[in-house]
DNA sequence: TGTTGACATGCAACCGGTTGCACGGTATGG
DNA sequence: CCATACCGTGCAACCGGTTGCATGTCAACA
């Protein structure tokens, strides 16, 4: 028979303070309106009952949650994690909260959230969307939403271009000598595999290289380690990963079947997630991913302010090449 | 002037159909007490009108916001994310959404994220709580807490217990003739850092060894960094990490001091996180970070259901350790 | 001293669903 | 053919804040 210590509200402090529940309102939201003395009385009596606003009660009446959701293909992915700190945190000195869901590389997934969090958030925040343009354009028109490596016109985007970290790594293979290389792309529906996948190619065409494309079932470790056969068999001497930890993948099977990297196989990985970390440590591209989820939420936030939505603002982050290990002569 | 494409209520749809507003939200709450023919054509009306339910209405009037919260020290440590993801997932499935939020170590801000939360969700999650247990009891009063990796009465948790496989590392080392080894500890206040402090030190005493404990500022890489003097002068051989961050950190600056893992020094980490991708690949102690995320949403979930609320369950998860390169002999 | 206005507070409607209860209609059983 | 039960639906109160407007008080000013 535990007594269900239950919180006040409105009502009960009013009562207790002697005061209408529109004062108790107002001691919390615009206690400029009120009496000071009278504002101390309400809160002292709200501090000692206890009292907890019901945001529930709060959105339905002001029409504002207070909250985003932030959508993610997969939480556990490091890339994404600095990511969704620094939109959470960009977010809370907002008094904004934020919602995370995994959608698990799925586009159908990433719509029935959509819609699960639509009566629930004020926007939403998408990476690395996999939806059809149309839907996502459907869902524009009826909540807020900012897109992040996705690129859709009229929807407020925020792009990190590795185009011209991927070239310069391009250029390192070319320079020592390596004339077939390949590139393990990524989910192939993703704006970030397409715009690698070009900027590579683009290059390799202007310096006569041959460049194969390898596709990989995700942008994880155990799919690197499975197109291995595949690459070695297509006779490159070098490769550039969608990610990191397709890289990693490839060095560990690699490793496993006596073949060192660099001397045996140059390789360059994106993302620098794990790349510190490898063994060697692996050249890679690092992207301002922290930079781009804090651009993400305020984004979101400059949209909820205005009416007149003035969609379609872009805005780009540049890329590094880190090089470290993993890059050698072409082996023959 | 972009026509606000309004959602529409449950009286326009009410309308619309000809019934009345009980019907409408009868026909997506409990669609069995109304006539099939009835639903159908409402919920026809609803999604031609691209109905949305509102959340805060329901959530107002039913009590329930089908929202937990989940608070973690550092999104952005490995070891994190798939925890988070885990219980997302399973939380997802039980229809609930999930708010994350990062208290980046503190436990003010722990409180902090507590209060602003605890009007929005039906429970919190809380790992590795920085708290103090009288604070915590209090909120636990107030709003179902699960905590995970801390051990407080009365409160139900989940508990990762690395005590075992700790004391195998230390067995390890001694075995390989290490007579002096070091604890580099974590943040002091968790639960998970005393418990992992305990469990070596109470073997080191067994076997009569000498354990230097050394505190690092973060379960960081730059920290592991920083305490690499300290380490060294202390004349210890071999150390255990508080996790993989710390330990990759000494290996790093061990590194540019020319001094080789295994040879010149042992290091064991904690955590599993980075270890694989490690250089030379860590010994680490791998734990259920994924299991230990799923049975605390259950918990929280369990806890929702009752009135009476059985308290204090316990749930302890057993790790493994997981032999890798970075034990050798003790170098003189 | 009467008028005006600023300030502090209360009243009551409203936000959009949910739900106990009442009502009318139809089927069932005696 | 009437009593009873059940089924489908509507009515209206309610959840807990917010907010436009009305009211009352008091000071300043003419």
């Amino acid at each position: 028979m535990s007594s269900k210590s239950k919180v006040p509200t409105i009502s009960q402090i009013a009562e207790r303070a002697g005061v209408a529940r529109s004062s108790v309102s107002r001691a919390f939201t615009r206690p400029e309106l009120l009496n000071a003395s009278t504002v101390i009385k309400i809160r002292k009596v709200a501090e000692e009952l206890g009292y907890v606003l019901n945001s529930s009660a709060r959105a339905l009446s002001t029409g504002k949650t207070g909250n985003i959701a932030f959508l993610v293909p997969d939480v556990a992915n490091p890339y994404f994690p600095p990511m969704i700190r620094s939109a959470q945190l960009a977010a809370e000195n907002l008094d904004y909260c934020v919602f995370l869901a995994d959608f698990e590389e799925s586009g159908l997934k990433e719509e029935k959230l959509i819609e699960r969090f639509a009566g629930k958030v004020e926007g939403v925040i998408l990476i690395s969307s996999r939806m059809p343009e149309e839907r996502l354009q459907g869902f524009a028109e009826k909540i807020p939403i900012v897109l992040v490596n996705r690129d859709v016109q009229r929807i407020p985007r925020v792009l990190i271009d590795a185009g011209s970290s991927l070239k310069q790594a391009v250029r390192l293979l070319a320079d020592q000598g390596h004339e077939e290389i390949a590139y393990l792309s990524g989910p192939s529906v993703t704006w970030t595999n397409k715009q690698r996948q070009a900027s590579i190619s683009e290059l390799t065409n202007e310096l006569g290289l041959r460049l194969v494309i390898i596709p990989t079932e995700k942008p994880s470790l155990e799919s690197g380690q499975a197109v291995v056969d595949k690459m070695i068999s297509s006779g490159v001497t070098g490769a550039i990963a969608f990610n990191d930890l397709i890289a990693h993948g490839i060095m560990t099977e690699l490793n496993s079947r006596a073949l060192k990297v660099p001397n045996s196989f140059s390789i360059v990985g994106c993302d620098n997630s794990i790349s510190p970390y490898t063994n060697p440590p692996l050249t890679s591209v690092s992207n301002e991913t922290t930079e781009a989820g804090k651009i993400a939420c305020e984004m979101i936030m400059s949209l909820l302010g205005e009416t007149n939505s003035k969609n379609g603002q872009i805005k780009v982050l540049k890329t590094l090449l880190i090089e470290r290990e993993t890059i050698g002569l072409p082996y023959k």
